[in-house]
RNA sequence: GGAUGGAUUCCCGAGUGGCCAAAGGGGACAGACUGUAAAUCUGCUGCAAAUUGCUUCGGUGGUUCGAAUCCACCUCCAUCCA
């Protein structure tokens, strides 16, 4: 199967400039394209896992990768798909998220030997001369046919100021400089990027006039047509700072029936036919084909060993019994008054209620079970001693665990 | 620069002097049912020393026994005019 074959089975490709063209460069690693990535936080997410898994299909099959960090970019900041205005962010913020962005990407893509590239368009942004720059880029945009790209749109109500109206000319700016500097022909990207790449073909056509070409990937959208890889704490960080290992396995572990097979299909690397083979699974056999998911993307994002770790834990957690890699909070000796501590404070202190208040609601409601006994007293206590050594493991709700010792 | 409308809790949105920690909906959380799914039903959703107290309705000051609500100024947003 050819890569492009791959691609569009696993339902990556959104929308193409030139289907035919477009095969025949990556079928035959004749493609030097580049994805860009916004440093607008300092750890890689969900979204960008998608856009790395890209390039590196890509890369295996002979093409070459420049992977773009928007160091420029990020100081205007993306419109597209925004319904309100970014907040800006300071120069130090966003060169530090560059530096995140590196370490990350260098564990999914090979960078030796030239077989990849990372840039920063901020070498080439920064310095640009307004008047020079207008001139000599701004006017091959028509602001008419901007303002009809389907992104600006829905800012049209919100409103738009001319900071990020600038995006698309910058994007575009970068894909004239990387086709120049690297003979990057082609560009890939979220759907939501479409108009903005669309914005650098056309610029390059008419500047060089050559031929250049866009692609982009399917948003990961879950079955009520939302982005995954969201919660409600906010996005599902690559970086084990942000987002544990156990918890971006139970991410996985608990998506929607009818979202598996998609993100199984979109995310991993397992073959198409046995893909293909889960996707005749119905009822309870789907939890297999979700316990298959997590752990292929843990293994992917963390490696093989944390993915079994975060595996065993959530089998031992689920199905009874102690875990011994699971989150763990200490108490400190000050935690206790006279040798005791209640059970609202062992929550708060755990970090699985937010306040006493959500603490005592969650007891009233009976979702709090310790050491496997439900706590039906907002006034029970626990001595000491019970936290020392291997500690207990608390429990909120069916989902949320934290071993408490002593520290 | 001018005119008008607006800013309420996680979000949408009611509230125009006390009965307001603030209707209703969504979301989140917890329980039941399940398969660590979905749907459904129930509860719950500012904080705490908890039949009570404290802090909140863009900001600052004022009127009043009492202000989300009235007044002044300011900030931000939207629409129209330039």
């Amino acid at each position: 199967m050819t890569v492009f074959d791959e691609l569009q089975k696993r339902g990556l490709l959104a929308q193409l400039t030139d289907e035919e063209e477009i095969k025949e460069l990556i079928n035959n690693g004749k493609a030097t394209f580049y994805i860009g990535f916004d440093p607008t936080a300092d750890s890689l997410h969900v979204g960008h896992f998608m856009a790395l898994c890209l390039m590196k299909r890509l890369q295996m099959a002979g093409n070459k990768p420049i992977a773009l960090i928007g160091g420029g970019t990020a100081m205007i900041g993306d419109p597209s798909g925004r319904t309100d205005m970014r907040s800006m962010m300071t120069k130090e913020t966003i060169e530090h998220n560059c530096e995140c962005f590196k370490k990350q990407m260098s564990r999914f893509i090979d960078f030796s030997d030239g077989k990849a590239l990372m840039v920063n368009n901020a070498d080439w942004l920064m310095d640009l001369n307004y008047i020079e720059f207008i001139r000599d880029i701004g006017a091959h945009f028509s602001v008419n046919r901007m303002l009809s790209a389907e992104c600006y749109k829905q800012r049209m109500e919100k409103g738009l100021s001319f900071l990020e109206f600038n995006y698309m000319i910058m994007q575009s700016y970068d894909f004239l400089s990387l086709y120049e500097r690297y003979g990057c022909n082609m560009q890939f990207g979220g759907d939501d990027q479409w108009s903005n790449m669309l914005g650098g073909t056309e610029l390059i056509r008419r500047k060089l006039g050559k031929d250049a070409y866009a692609m982009t990937i399917t948003l990961l959208l879950n079955s009520e047509g939302k982005k995954m890889g969201k919660t409600q704490k906010g996005a599902v960080w690559l970086d084990p700072n942000k987002t544990s290992p156990f918890e971006f396995y139970q991410y996985w572990r608990n998506v929607a029936d009818a979202d598996v097979l998609k993100c199984l299909r979109m995310l991993t690397f397992l073959p198409l036919e046995q893909i293909e083979e889960m996707d005749k699974w119905e009822g309870s056999e789907l939890n297999k084909a979700k316990e298959i998911l997590a752990f292929e993307l843990t293994k992917l994002v963390h490696g093989e060993e944390e993915a079994a770790k975060a595996q065993e834990s959530a089998k031992a957690l689920f199905s009874g019994g102690n875990a011994a890699d699971m989150p763990t909070s200490q108490l400190e000796e000050a935690d206790f008054i006279d040798g005791k501590i209640d059970i609202l404070a062992v929550l708060v202190k755990s970090g699985l209620t937010a306040s006493r208040s959500e603490a005592r609601r969650a007891v009233e409601q009976g979702g709090v079970v310790v050491s496997d006994e439900k706590v039906t007293d907002i006034k029970a206590s626990f001595d000491m001693a019970a936290f020392e050594g291997d500690g207990i493991v608390v429990r909120r709700g069916k989902k949320n665990f934290r071993k408490v010792v002593m520290k």
